[in-house]
DNA sequence: CAAGTTACAGACGGAATGTCTGATATTCAA
DNA sequence: TTGAATATCAGACATTCCGTCTGTAACTTG
């Protein structure tokens, strides 16, 4: 059985949350915002993660400024999407609604979570 | 930034769902739903995982008989609850909130869907 | 141009994971 | 009881993944 590489590894991660507080960033800024103290070699790996985001259409890189800015095409939400399908993928099939029904057992619903739950479904009603 | 290894393995999960298909099962009962041919190594590797998903308390065996007799100790549900938990860690900060948003926005929810939904968000309304 | 910074290509090392080999244990038929 | 067949177990191997680094080329500014 071949295994499957991950979507987004937790290093790539780490760099799209920091551009996603920041919106766009240089290299220098994103190795500020994630490691403290800044070194050379740390920043080759953080280019090398861009480098692979941008590979992976998650990232976008304005090469007319110098140095170069970055900013993350992929957003939170969309990674999120991304993650709960590839779960119902592998354990339900592709259906989504196996996986909802376990989040709402789920303990740590609150009153409004439920009420604005709701509010979702009704406009889903609506709009159909 | 270490990796993190994964919570079960494409090749584990792929014996687990053996399982929940069959209930309880031999190594060679596994090897055949899952191999269509049986070679000897096969029945190793899989008797590999076995081990590995037991050591993750995820399968238990029965010794007491021959050949030893397995079966799931991890529902689907509860993995699905738990793949769903590691996504919210990583991208929510531990919420569920946003996932809902997220998996109610996603298109392939019918009608019939959201009333059951409803129905089960009613449910814990009452036993609040 | 010189110096400093940035970009890029490629490679390395450790860990993860799917697989296999060889030895030991158990059962059952002859 | 013994031997053949099968099952278990311990350990190791090979490949890939992924975070990181080195060395070189490109660019900008004084």
């Amino acid at each position: 059985m071949a295994r499957t590489p991950q979507d987004i590894t937790d290093a790539e991660l780490s760099v799209l949350q920091a551009l996603w507080e920041l919106g766009t960033a240089t290299v220098r800024e994103l190795v500020e915002k994630l490691y403290v103290d800044s070194t050379l070699s740390l920043n080759a790996t953080v280019q090398k993660l861009l480098e692979r985001l941008e590979g992976k259409k998650c990232v976008k890189r304005n090469r007319k400024v110098w140095p170069h800015q970055f900013s993350a095409t992929l957003e939170r939400e969309e990674l999120i999407a991304r993650q709960l399908q590839t779960t119902a993928d592998k354990l339900c099939e592709g259906e989504i609604h196996p996986l909802l029904t376990c989040l709402v057992k789920a303990r740590g619903l609150s009153e409004e979570d439920r009420k604005s739950l709701r509010g979702l479904l009704d406009e889903l009603d609506r709009t159909e």
